[in-house]
DNA sequence: ATGATCACTTGCTTTTTGCAAGTAATATGT
DNA sequence: ACATATTACTTGCAAAAAGCAAGTGATCAT
């Protein structure tokens, strides 16, 4: 169930609103799974390096659904299980989070795999239509 | 004067590292005012419309200073001012900003120039590479 | 029927944020 | 020279958020 109010917006600003949506430690890091990898489930995310907090993650959950950039559905072969996506809003973080790579790759130590992030140098549009084709056949089933 | 003590990193993905960096509610605004407009002293950033309490703010520039994203150098027509800029490092946010511009104004709400929009979305690159243009004229000044 | 797994909650402590007021250093006006 | 105003912060305290450990109820596996 989504929660009932979304953070108020501190100010029109394009900038300032993406932060109040996002604009925190774990939001992005959730959308990073969502891209990249094959997690999709709470355990799935509560699993990361990062090591986040249960109650944090549901409530983080909770919020980029109430803002429509995931989904939140059962999973038909186990009543204990919910599979998250990314809805079109969510996916479109891809370009953010490409640049943050880069910027991450070029000015901090990171493990960030030297080929991927050329790649995203390079043509950062073409990456995020290869994610958008993995994105595409993960999020087309019902 | 530079905090001792940048933020531990939770981990060593490069998105991870980004937001341990400027992970946050306040700082990419701060980077914004020096990418976007003449906002370069401390009063600046307290008056945008956004609001940073004073103690955050100075919180989040010293944070900003010791992650090497901006400089805070003493104003030599007024001693009580200090003046701050971004490095080079703190500069290359100006992508990922832009990005974040332009996902906020595909998907909610702001008053992001739709000309200026249209732009950043035509040529991300040139775009910032007119930033570039005047922060370098800026930051010129010894 | 029993025990494991899953997706969360709950309760509590610690950290961060927010708000209002204060301060020291410098500048400005007379 | 002196009083007043600005500037860039601090300080103290309350409120909100994050972190930690331990549950809980529904479902599944045997």
């Amino acid at each position: 169930m989504a929660r009932r109010i979304s953070r108020p917006r501190r100010s029109s600003c394009p900038v300032a609103t993406s932060l109040d949506i996002f604009g925190d430690r774990w939001s992005l890091l959730i959308i990073r799974d969502l891209l990249f990898t094959d997690n999709r489930r709470f355990s799935d995310f509560a699993r990361a390096d990062e090591a986040i907090a249960t109650n944090v993650l549901a409530d983080r959950l909770e919020l980029l659904e109430c803002e429509g950039l995931i989904l939140r559905r059962p999973d038909p072969a186990d009543g204990r299980k919910f599979v998250y996506h990314l809805t079109p809003k969510g996916f479109d973080l891809a370009a953010v989070i490409v640049q943050m790579v880069i910027w991450a790759a070029r000015h901090e130590k990171t493990a960030a795999p030297p080929d991927l992030v050329r790649e995203m140098e390079r043509d950062p549009d073409k990456f995020v239509e290869g994610l958008r084709a993995r994105w595409e056949r993960s999020s087309a089933r019902p």
